[in-house]
DNA sequence: CGGCCGATTCGCT
DNA sequence: GCGAATCGGCCGC
């Protein structure tokens, strides 16, 4: 990725989360792990911005959530029911708290790495990475990403992607929450055509 | 300081 | 489909 893809996925981010979290389908994800590189293609993406009420950062600035109020491009990692980690894109300017959270990647590098960090007793490839919780847990994501930049080439970044011919974008209502549950601000990717 | 509640996942009914 | 596992942030006492 040069520095030209690198400043319009920086612009893309800023821009803000709804269209960040549509854009940001087809990129890819990439960590550098000690096994290898571990790399998924972004095809489930949620908005949260701040005056949504399921946002973490509707309540204000906390300690926890902190990132979400920093510059686009960064890494806002939480922990899910005590056991989980999902992680997000900040988006927007400085000082705005929005994010997209990463739902699911198409795996494309160090599938046999992620299906040991998954646990591989009885699982699907398709299982992999279908969930947040899972993208963590497959690509090695933690809370020692909190904050970190995904744009300056460090271990965990976002790289250049695109969709298919054959592929579209449908939004719905987010998963999993209990506030706003009819916004439509989940993105994914569908195949669409032949 | 105690209690409650998740942007979830998995296994069992 | 349902419920348990599990813990840090946040609010109320």
């Amino acid at each position: 990725m040069g520095p030209r893809s690198s400043k319009a996925l920086c612009r893309l981010l800023e821009s803000g989360a709804l269209a960040a979290a549509e854009g940001l389908l087809g990129y890819v994800l990439v960590h550098q792990a000690p096994e290898g590189r571990l790399a998924g293609r972004i095809v489930e993406t949620e908005a949260y911005t701040e005056d949504d009420p399921a946002s973490h950062c509707f309540p204000g600035r906390t300690e926890r959530n902190r990132a979400m109020f920093g510059p686009a491009g960064h890494a806002y990692v939480y922990v899910s029911y005590g056991m989980h980690r999902c992680m997000n894109v900040v988006t927007g300017h400085e000082g705005r708290g929005e994010a997209v959270l990463i739902r699911a990647l198409e795996p494309l590098e160090g599938v046999e790495a992620m299906i040991v960090r998954r646990g591989w007793q009885g699982r699907a490839a398709r299982d992999l990475c279908n969930g947040p919780g899972k993208v963590c847990q497959a690509m090695g994501i933690g809370l020692e990403f909190y904050g970190a930049n995904l744009l300056a080439g460090g271990a965990l970044r976002l790289e250049a992607g695109r969709l298919l011919a054959n592929e579209s974008i449908r939004v719905t209502p987010r998963i999993g929450i209990s506030k706003a549950v009819d916004w439509p601000r989940r993105f994914v990717v569908r195949k669409s055509g032949p």
